[in-house]
DNA sequence: CACTTAATGTGACATTTGTTACAGACGCTC
DNA sequence: GAGCGTCTGTAACAAATGTCACATTAAGTG
């Protein structure tokens, strides 16, 4: 069995028995940093486990804006993928690897199965949605009740929370995007940031202070 | 068997024997249009299922501030509740009714039985999920996406879907909260939308047109 | 009807966010 | 280091939203 999901599997309290099942069915799924793992055009009948690296789930409307919902770390699962495929809905969200991920892609079919025969993995799923739902409440706090220049910081505390790491490698362009602004505008809260002394700003990366 | 239940479980799909516990096993609730049914602080084990009336979802923050996320109409149930109640969580958001309503209360420790022994009631779960997860993208695609004069439209015709009347009766002020603005601001767009002739207004009331 | 209270209307101004235009800085390649 | 493309900084202005003050209006009550 693959190392990782071993160690996954294990990690999330699963039956042996469907720890077993799980390894046998599924595939393992590399992925590079910037591609789209699920799509609203993607039809696939697969739900990914992340096993390494790191996912982020974006909302998109119809003229192509973009924001920002939630990373998916190790562990975790897509819990939206779940009922779209259950349900077989189109999906009205994007996810895409924010880093090299490596992913373990389970086909739909055997979830309702599961679902009954193992209490364990009706845990795993009601986790996974409750976790998703703090998510997007989350999402919905910052938005509402933050202005831009708090909710820039929370971006960046929460990026770097997902990557373990205090050095963000992306462009104000790019962050704009994803808090679904302008470049102008982040460029010019991060340069508030950098006076209050809580970052420092080089090309194309911000260290978190 | 109430009737309202009788008629709420058939629409369900769920399984006849299924029906029976849930119908044996919950009690009836009446509450006032206005009053508080879930609360951030209330730890009740059961989860609402709703007959008759409408109830809103709405999110706090921890200054008190608020805003308002999807309505539960009849026929359907609170996800987030389910979840809360089967990890024990604390719940992040209220539910109140928004107008009179009539509840069926399931108490939660059958739930993962249910889960595990019907496949209708997997369905319905599921189902319950997946538009909660509909209805909260919904709400952020408004708050992101929308510029407030649209989102305030939205609402209104929203509240006119699901209460089924074109008359609103709600003031500024509460309208404000809501969408976590002003009354001013509320005030002034909707002066904005009657000179459109998409509204009407009167003291305590507006009329979609 | 006169009075009271709550709801709504509106002007004036502050703050936040968005937009446009352009300048300067950085990193890369030749 | 000259040339190039991208990224970042910044001024100037526009638009959206928030805030305060106060006027006006509608409905209910005695």
């Amino acid at each position: 069995m693959h190392e990782a999901l071993q160690k996954v599997l294990n990690n999330s309290q699963l039956d042996p028995a469907l720890s077993i099942e799980i390894a046998t069915i599924g595939r393992l799924k590399k992925v590079k940093a910037g591609s789209v793992v699920i799509s609203p055009v993607s039809d696939s009948m697969e739900i990914p486990i992340v096993l390494d690296g790191l996912l982020k789930v974006m909302r998109e409307d119809t003229n192509g804006n973009e924001v920002f919902l939630y990373f998916l770390e190790g562990g975790e699962t897509c819990a939206m993928s779940i009922t779209c495929c259950i349900e077989g809905r189109k999906k009205a969200f994007k996810v895409m690897a924010e880093e090299d991920a490596v992913l373990w892609m389970v086909p739909m079919n055997q979830i309702d199965n599961w679902v009954a025969k193992y209490q364990s993995f009706r845990k795993f799923v009601f986790d996974a949605y409750q976790t998703r739902f703090d998510e997007l409440l989350n999402a919905i706090d910052s938005v509402v009740f933050l202005k831009m220049d708090q909710r820039l910081y929370k971006y960046l505390l929460d990026k770097k929370q997902a990557s373990g790491s205090y050095v963000i490698h992306k462009t104000h362009e790019q962050i704009a995007n994803e808090l679904n602004t302008s470049r102008v505008v982040v460029s010019r809260l991060l340069k508030q940031l950098e006076h209050e002394d809580k970052i420092e700003q080089h090309r194309n990366r911000i260290e978190i202070l």
